[in-house]
DNA sequence: TTTGAACTATTAATTACTTAATTGTTTAAG
DNA sequence: CTTAAACAATTAAGTAATTAATAGTTCAAA
């Protein structure tokens, strides 16, 4: 036996996510000129990585002309909703309390946003 | 180049950590003895998983007996609280605000625990 | 019409992750 | 003293993830 292909996303992956996110639709040249050089990434090796976010099902891509425009099939909020349920899953037993109590246990949390973050709470609905 | 092995917990060394974190300490039978038959795992494969764990500086062991005993080296809450600093940074540009807001527009989350959470941040100061 | 830039496709190398069979060792029971 | 249970060590196999070189294709400019 062998491990399965994640559904969710890898750092590799959300890297170039984060590049579609942005620019609503790009070429694989697009996602090439956008990433940081530090490391920079060959061309085939955004290829690579965006044919594999297509299987996953996170992208599609379209021909215009010669190339391939690529544009998210899944939108970011949704992937960060996803990332954040497993998250509370694996790590706070499920609980959203327990991560809420983490968060605000913070000792990086500063006074401001603390209190930015209660308000927001008990406005909620 | 390759990818780098990375520094947090994957899907399968998450399972076995929250064994060692439920028992304090336990031998690589505990540890298959205490996971869930579904699918059971066998002795080597738990092995193998407790020895990279021990690489990343996750457990330690000492010899007691014939039986290796391990026991964690990073408690449960900082894993947690790691794992939620990546995720902020990662998903929600470091934003714990961004954060919070999108657990609140959960719609999977019930009246009763709304309360809870608000209580937990008034009694919190 | 050649040709080079911009693409896509193919192939591959390397390490991580997950699982496990098999082999060797130790110890307690009989 | 034998032996079986319990354990550690070794070896391995298969997919995922990450990176990229190289080969083939297409199109526009010269």
């Amino acid at each position: 036996m062998a491990r399965k292909k994640s559904p969710n996303l890898t750092e590799g992956e959300l890297r170039l996510m984060d590049v579609l996110w942005r620019k609503r639709q790009a070429t694989v040249g697009d996602v090439v000129a956008s990433l940081p050089d530090n490391p920079p990434l060959a061309y085939s090796t955004v290829l690579t990585t965006m044919r594999i976010l297509e299987t996953k099902g996170y992208l599609r891509h379209t021909k215009k002309g010669r190339a391939f425009v690529y544009e998210p099939l899944v939108a970011q909020h949704e992937a960060s909703t996803k990332a954040l349920r497993h998250l509370v899953s694996r790590f706070f037993g499920g609980s959203r309390e327990l991560l809420v109590l983490n968060l605000l246990k913070e000792e990086t949390i500063g006074r401001a946003e603390l209190r930015r973050i209660k308000k927001m709470i008990v406005d909620s609905e």
